[in-house]
DNA sequence: AGGGGGTTTGCAACCGGTTGCGCAACCGGT
DNA sequence: ACCGGTTGCGCAACCGGTTGCAAACCCCCT
């Protein structure tokens, strides 16, 4: 703890230890000592030995302040999500924290649904604040995205906009890979339970069912519906409906949601309809014949970042858009037509 | 954006205005501009005007490091958490990190079991670089949390550790309030599911419980569970067994899972049991007639952070305790025996 | 022996707010 | 008009790493 007041610092040990004090010791310069911790190759190696000996025997942690003020950088980076209610952003929180701590950056959380474009002012003064940023915005316009990112170095998680710097959870090939497996074992009604408008994620994956199904069945595309439980239960009568014998969800709250209902309707599900599901979901159902996606979130998360910290260490920003694999958990059990 | 390379600079407008640029346009010395700026009341009201005005016109934006070194403190505060998975702990997140950004404090979330007295090395490192820290600790003894304490202003979310400030969910209150209620409307056999070995809450809602329900009705403690879905599924058993017509389960998950399997099993709940819940979840449910309490996690967030800025500011750690209420949601419908 | 190139190290000037101290102007009171 | 007491403001010294620059030194080659 820094600079606590008496009666908070009685909790503390001692004095704090700069490089000064690490420098002396060594019998350095204060600035061969900041060498040799921050870049040894510019420094012999027994000198470097030696200070690092000292900071190790003092005990002794950079001061991030001065090395902020003096680099010129905030070692903050943000990452903005529309919410918090949505189980499918804290993995990726989660893992994005990691890597971050382990490039010894600071991450701060913003909460943003971005879905209006007042929102960029908000965000803006906070992006001077910080030295990049993660962008999950599945909702938000391209313009409104282009606006963010042009604020400083920008990684966009879930989601591809021309010329920026991407990674997204391959859903929409899971999806289609689901479907595939669908129309191969039977199934010859097909339903995708769409989510949210404006969502690219929807998009991409209603498209890849499309193709992926062709006219080997039909396929009903339902929605828009918002991720969420309720809409899910909502949605159980036009799954009846439209007689479709499985179901594609975009969300996992969505699929949850219309499993209840079909099961309060009397309609078990494995059995009658066949609904795809995330993979932790299909264990709380208890569910092992449940044909289950696996959205590695925390990977998401920790890979975003990666890619971020790259972006900031070489200063330039690729445009690369990167895609991660999602498991698909095809139980053999799965109801066949 | 602050000190970006040549290729990512180019998004960013132009240069970055200091303290003395506000001081030289207000026509003052840097120090008077810092003054009036951050103690307006130093200064002659005249002036401090003519300084917000120059600070507004260009835009300034206080160089966070700097302030920093200066002040010989860190503006970031920890919050520490055992895990992620638990939707208890995210609104406490969410409401800790709005209260902390109100007063210009960085938030830093650091996922932290404690239950192995080896983490508080790790947390003491992470302690010496913050001002402060909020620690959920539900399930650590109370000599770690007495240890971590001890690196610097800590207040303690639900859990009371003698000598220290705390703030909890008065659940404890909840639960009593809802045995009492289910004894009221004739319940003759209630079932508590117990928490996890060890966890604070446990023990005094386990005990409330006892209380309130005293001999007019037996009283059966099952457990300990691990706050999951998969216990309870688990549990469903023994409360069968226990011959329970009323199930007070220590955790959302936990009662959800003990639902999940009661129906399986043909059981409707509620109807023949019934197993009260979390607001939430109880909507998830869809079931308006199932008793619910409903816990402000983002309360307890924003309240806490409140506390340890409170305690930054004055300097003194007063080992104040607090509770909150815990809203209790009693249904016209509940079943009657 | 003299000179070039490379490595190692120290000096000192930053980075941008904050704050102790002192000077000056201004107050009402005698 | 003189004086102790405010009040308002500026000077300059911090806070603790980082880094450009140059000095000192090494080895090797001509």
């Amino acid at each position: 703890m820094i600079g606590l007041c008496a009666s908070l610092a009685s909790a503390e040990g001692g004095f704090v230890t700069t490089l000064a004090d690490v420098a002396a010791l060594a019998g350095v310069a204060k600035s061969t000592a900041s060498r040799a911790l921050g870049r040894p190759d510019l420094v012999a190696p027994e000198t470097v030995a030696r200070v690092r000996a000292a900071a190790v025997e003092l005990g002794f942690v950079p001061n991030r302040a001065a090395s902020h003020l003096a680099r010129g950088n905030s070692g903050i980076v943000a990452l903005v999500v529309p919410t918090l209610d949505n189980a499918f952003f804290t993995p990726i929180i989660a893992g994005a924290q990691v890597r971050a701590r382990a490039s010894d950056l600071q991450l701060t959380v913003a909460v943003h649904p971005l879905d209006d474009a007042d929102d960029v002012v908000d965000l803006g003064r906070l992006m001077r604040q910080v030295d990049g940023c993660i962008l999950v915005a599945p909702r938000a316009s391209d313009e409104v995205v282009h606006e963010v990112a042009a604020f400083g170095p920008t990684v966009l998680v879930d989601r591809e906009v021309a010329g920026l710097t991407s990674l997204v959870a391959d859903t929409a090939r899971a999806f289609a890979d689901l479907s595939e497996r669908f129309v191969a074992s039977g199934h010859r009604a097909i339903a995708y339970l769409g989510g949210p408008v404006g969502s690219w994620q929807d998009a991409q994956r209603s498209a890849a069912i499309a193709d992926a199904v062709g006219d080997r069945a039909t396929l009903t595309r339902l929605g828009p519906f918002p991720a969420t439980f309720a809409a899910g239960v909502g949605a159980a009568d036009s799954v009846i409906a439209s007689n479709a014998t499985a179901v594609v969800p975009y969300a996992t709250s969505l699929g949850l949601g219309l499993v209840f209902a079909l099961r309060a309707r009397g309609i078990s599900s494995p059995g009658e309809i066949v609904v795809s599901a995330e993979r932790l979901v299909a264990e709380a159902i208890g569910a092992d014949e449940v044909p289950a996606i696996d959205v590695d979130g925390d990977e998401l998360g920790r890979e975003a970042m990666s890619a971020l910290v790259d972006m900031l260490a070489s200063g330039l920003d690729t445009g690369a858009r990167r895609r991660l694999d999602v498991a698909v958990h095809w139980p053999e059990t799965t109801p066949v037509v």
